[in-house]
DNA sequence: CGGCATGCTTCCCAAAAGTTAGTACCCACT
DNA sequence: AGTGGGTACTAACTTTTGGGAAGCATGCCG
């Protein structure tokens, strides 16, 4: 029944504490803007800013700034500003963003395919 | 440098739709405390409520009410409530939950391994 | 000179999350 | 007899967060 699980390496009692450092990346990287933004430019290809809002649809402006400036702080994006006007923004994932994304992927597509059987039965109950 | 990416069969233009099905249940799945949850059931050993609160450190009652209401209404958390006085009620995984919960482990091993890093670049910018 | 394009920032309000208190139920102890 | 405790929630209230729309800086083009 019990799975072998490796994160039992790292929570032997199974508690996630509070002030664990894990808890505060989780929180960034999966929020709901920061995955996406992550899952955008997941296959390598720098984005520009419009480009990112084009593509993770919904996002705020506001949102997609601070999501933006925390992915950056973390190490997961590089932000490469030209001196130019119009002002031209290039976003695109650091090594350890792209090790990230790699992680996201099968859990995306695993999502994508299973989603609409999960709200089927959301909407059934 | 762009990685083959098996999310293009889903997406082809990349655009991650708003009403898209699979933004809800990323939506529940990622969510901070739903996260938890998955990952606290992830070795198929139910759990009872208090215990649940817990492992998933610093939750309120309130939102681990509706964090699992949101994870047994989508088939991925199965509540079995025996009548006895005082309550006794399990949660454990159905195999859907189970099938999710194996791919947040490395997901979340990686975090773990990572954070240290990844906090100590957020301190210095 | 005035409009436009781009990448943000700021302000205001609605929605979500957190906090605290209360409920139901029966048992055990005083 | 009553008091308190353990379990699994729910309800009312407050704080934090997120969304929407507008503003700003800059220079080019008509």
């Amino acid at each position: 029944m019990a799975v072998s699980n490796p994160l039992r390496t790292f929570f032997p009692d199974r508690v996630f504490a509070a002030g664990c450092p894990s808890r505060t990346v989780l929180d960034h990287v999966m929020s709901k803007w920061g995955l996406l933004v992550l899952l955008a430019l997941g296959d390598g290809e720098p984005l520009r800013w419009s480009e990112l809002r084009r593509r993770a649809e919904g996002v705020s402006e506001k949102m997609l700034a601070q999501t933006l400036r925390t992915l950056v702080a973390d190490g997961f994006v590089v932000r490469d500003a030209r001196p130019v006007v119009p002002p031209h923004v290039e976003y695109s994932l650091t090594p350890r963003g792209l090790e990230l994304a790699a992680l996201l992927n099968p859990l995306m597509v695993w999502v994508v395919e299973n989603a609409p059987d999960i709200l089927e039965d959301a909407a059934a109950s």
